[in-house]
DNA sequence: TCGACGGGTTACAAAACGGTTATAACGTCA
DNA sequence: TGACGTTATAACCGTTTTGTAACCCGTCGA
């Protein structure tokens, strides 16, 4: 599990990484906004810590950034009483806060609640009844029907009902997980990506069987 | 969803206890620190503010004493500035503080990612006697009955009587939790969706067993 | 006895929702 | 560049949900 840690003070920078490498993480360091971007891209992480006052680039820009082409779990550190800051930081996407200064206990604690959240620890059983998805290669099996092609936004709505698979999941959710931040309050997306992977995946996809509505509420996978 | 807020500074209590209404939650308002234990006692609310200077008991008293028999998600409320406050409070067993003065958003804000992390915010298996609540799925099942659908403000509805079943909830109540401020003075409204519900819950809707009728005063939900 | 009032019921209109189709914007790759 | 697959935006339709109004019918006090 490797972990990314940005924060221009070198002793909070040097505990962060301390404290997650004794509990076994594989940990990056970056010292300002610029080198923690390029150590995102290089290196892949499975969850981020960014400091928001950083030279180079803010925590907040980076956080951005990242928004903008990856999903994984974002914790911002903020200073205490800056409760502007953190609310700024939880709309552009962060997933977690942790206010300075904090113990590393409360650190780890809260870096395992993250990464489970995330689904990142169990490596997701990505299958659910007869649906079987595979990341790597864009493509769903149903059954034993030959694989079929999904796009980006099919595989990702398609993930997160198979890890819900049999619960309701609200649109709100789903529109926050599959487009970011950005995307809450449209409907229509959702509509539209939900009809088009029944196409795909339903066998009549005027009744579908395993993509199903719940009115008013959002869309669950039902598994036999 | 029911929140417990104890301050002693009447100001702070009612922007505290308006900003969650408005969010939908249902607040029980607490004034000292014996008030704010009676209170978590009979009302079992589902997260616990707690002002850290208050008369009675303080805040680290209420806080102890509400850990010695529950893990529900505790918030502090300190005075900028000061920090053994905060750390007292955080080994109390506290989840998260706020420093004084913040904003409603904010606070807002730090009130949901609490319910998020102690996985309170859908879970939450909502029941009263032979009613339970699914709020992913927008549905109740009254005794062994299959489910029922349930529209957005009838979930509202039922989930304030659930949360108070066996007492009285004044219409006035009703309305600013189910509408929001806009409802209020609006009998109509409620006469309706009260109706509608017993259309949906009651064995006979004409002579209403479940949800009952406070004559001049609200409705009430009781329960075997 | 009357009439105001609170609550229940009925009926209908307005708005929101979900599915569908069409079309435009965008990105990628030859 | 142009063709193609993907994604965004908009319009339309039928259905459900919600809002609004009217009426009914007891109770209660003048």
């Amino acid at each position: 599990m490797k972990i990314l840690s940005a924060d221009d003070d070198k002793d909070s920078l040097a505990l962060i990484a301390f404290t997650l490498s004794q509990a076994g993480y594989l940990v990056v360091k970056a010292s300002d906004g610029v080198q923690a971007l390029r150590a995102f891209e290089s290196e892949g992480p499975d969850l981020v810590i960014l400091d928001i006052n950083m030279p180079g680039a803010t925590g907040f820009q980076v956080c951005e950034q990242i928004r903008t082409k990856s999903r994984v779990p974002v914790m911002m550190l903020t200073v205490r009483g800056e409760e502007e800051d953190l609310v700024r930081a939880l709309e552009l996407g962060a997933d977690d806060y942790l206010s300075k200064p904090f113990s590393p206990r409360t650190l780890l604690a809260r870096v395992k609640a993250l990464l489970r959240r995330a689904g990142m620890e169990n490596t997701a059983p990505l299958a659910a009844g007869r649906i079987r998805l595979d990341v790597d290669e864009h493509t769903v099996q149903v059954g034993s029907n030959p694989p079929l092609r999904l796009t980006k936004l099919e595989l990702r709505l398609l993930q997160m009902l198979i890890a819900n698979s049999g619960h309701t999941v609200s649109s709100d959710r789903l529109l926050m997980q599959v487009w970011g931040h950005k995307g809450s309050g449209d409907r229509q997306l959702l509509k539209q990506l939900v009809h088009r992977l029944r196409q795909k995946i339903e066998v009549d996809p005027a009744a579908p069987q395993m993509l199903q509505t719940a009115p008013g509420a959002g869309y669950k996978l039902v598994v036999d």
